[in-house]
DNA sequence: CGGATTGTTGATAAAGTTCAAACACGGTGG
DNA sequence: CCACCGTGTTTGAACTTTATCAACAATCCG
């Protein structure tokens, strides 16, 4: 898994020079174990990573112990890009699994802001494309019930995966616990057991083993209201991901 | 209300020639009614704007009806600064109030962005303000009750109006009704309803004719677990408003 | 003044949490 | 090989939080 993997599939593409400079713009690549904190919340990082291998999350960690997952980052996700403007982070940043990483230091895109606008404009882009998926997290937490929310949350999981080659789009590797799923989808683990039962038994999708399958895509898309657009993926992928008629339902929370 | 207020109170400052250059941008100053919906999700625009007085929303819409604000913004704000590299918004952007707006161009910011590296970063950097705050609604909605979600949402907006000089820090105007609050917090406005009724009677605050008044800063922060960090505003401002130490406590939706 | 929106309250139902116990399963050490 | 441990999953029952429905009061606006 190469640097190619950035900007894969999605709306922007990076040109031959852009790419070369990117890779340069490389200073080394770095293991790290699973479930390891890699920069906490408030501290001034001078480098961003770009995610080769592996999974992580980004989490604000309240007073006692509990969390709220604000991002799962995959295979080709620069996961701290913001890191560049913002000098110092107001979440943490941590593996989930065994990771390969790509540092780039904080010198070299400001090299890139300052000597190639284009490609400047393209890393801006990228750190946007996590603000819409914040967004569509927001819209999941504060409008759709559990049920819902676990079924966006996979929808939108294998569409991501499936954009950068690492899902066929009806399975996928996830190397979460139903913990952590409840701290994505806020929610306790125990509801989240039962609502993954539900899935199961309406025939939409199972999770066992850290192996997701997806039997019914329409409905589970439909049961979590999923659409892909703000994924801001090419024409192709986005037609292929794009859920059935989203009709009136049991998916909201509150109607009115 | 001009431009100045721009990145007011803010770790980032802009230079008297950045100032200008970005004074310069501005195309035209138009008044909106309120309750106009600005720019429909999807649409593809050229132009982002300024806020210059007035409230307005960002919200995701649902398929039957039922909205999630996304983000309130301020006077001060670069409301959809992020269409410029975006190109088409993934939400409504809405009027709230009678609001005046400064248009600007999006050729005017391209020229910043391959003319003014620096003042380009600055720019970045207010849409990442704005994925801070969108990570912190997403803790809020996942992790917090209803009653320190609103508890949380008051200690923002006070902070926010207070460094732009819109509030003293103790009362302020919001001129939005319970349901709104019930559209931003992920709740019913019965609920919102008797959630006010609730801060009210532990005397820390109030919410009536569209003025809220905090009689008990420490206390509704500890309430919201409010901690202004995430807004990243100058140290003089983040410590006037950083919250009592916050304990343990019924605030948190799910302790495990 | 009159109609529409917003706020308030009560009763009831549904959704989600908590607590507790049991089960499955992969490692690890004897 | 088996006993044991820890982590993760599953289930049940009681409880809390929040939504829903319905009615009415207050307020705003033309």
């Amino acid at each position: 898994m190469h640097v190619q993997r950035v900007l894969q599939a999605r709306r922007v593409h990076l040109t031959e020079v852009e790419r070369a400079i990117l890779e340069r713009s490389i200073d080394s690549v770095i293991t790290r174990g699973p479930r390891e904190t890699l920069i906490d919340q408030g501290e001034t990082v001078n480098f961003s990573v770009l995610l080769l291998e592996g999974l992580m999350s980004r989490h604000v960690d309240d007073f006692d112990g509990c969390r709220q997952m604000v991002a799962l980052q995959v295979p080709g996700d620069f996961v701290d890009l913001h890191a560049y403007p913002l000098k110092t982070l107001d979440h943490d940043v941590a593996t989930l699994t065994a990771v390969r990483l790509a540092i780039v230091p904080h010198a070299a895109l400001s090299d890139i802001q300052h000597n190639q606008p284009e490609l400047a404009r393209k890393l801006w882009f990228l750190t946007l494309l996590d603000a819409a998926m914040h967004r569509k997290w927001i819209y999941r937490l504060g409008r759709l019930k559990a049920a819902a929310r676990i079924a966006h949350f996979l929808c939108e999981t294998v569409v991501r995966l499936a954009a950068v080659g690492l899902s066929d789009g009806r399975q996928f590797h996830l190397p979460l616990t139903q913990f952590d799923l409840g701290e994505i989808c806020g929610m306790t683990s125990v509801h989240v057991n039962r609502v993954l039962r539900e899935l199961r038994e309406a025939g939409l999708c199972t999770f066992r083993n850290q192996q997701v399958e997806i039997h019914d895509w329409h409905g589970l898309a439909k049961a979590g209201a999923f659409e892909p657009g703000y994924l801001y993926l090419d024409d192709a992928t986005t037609h292929r991901f794009s859920g059935a008629h989203i009709e009136e339902g049991c998916v909201c929370k509150s109607s009115a």
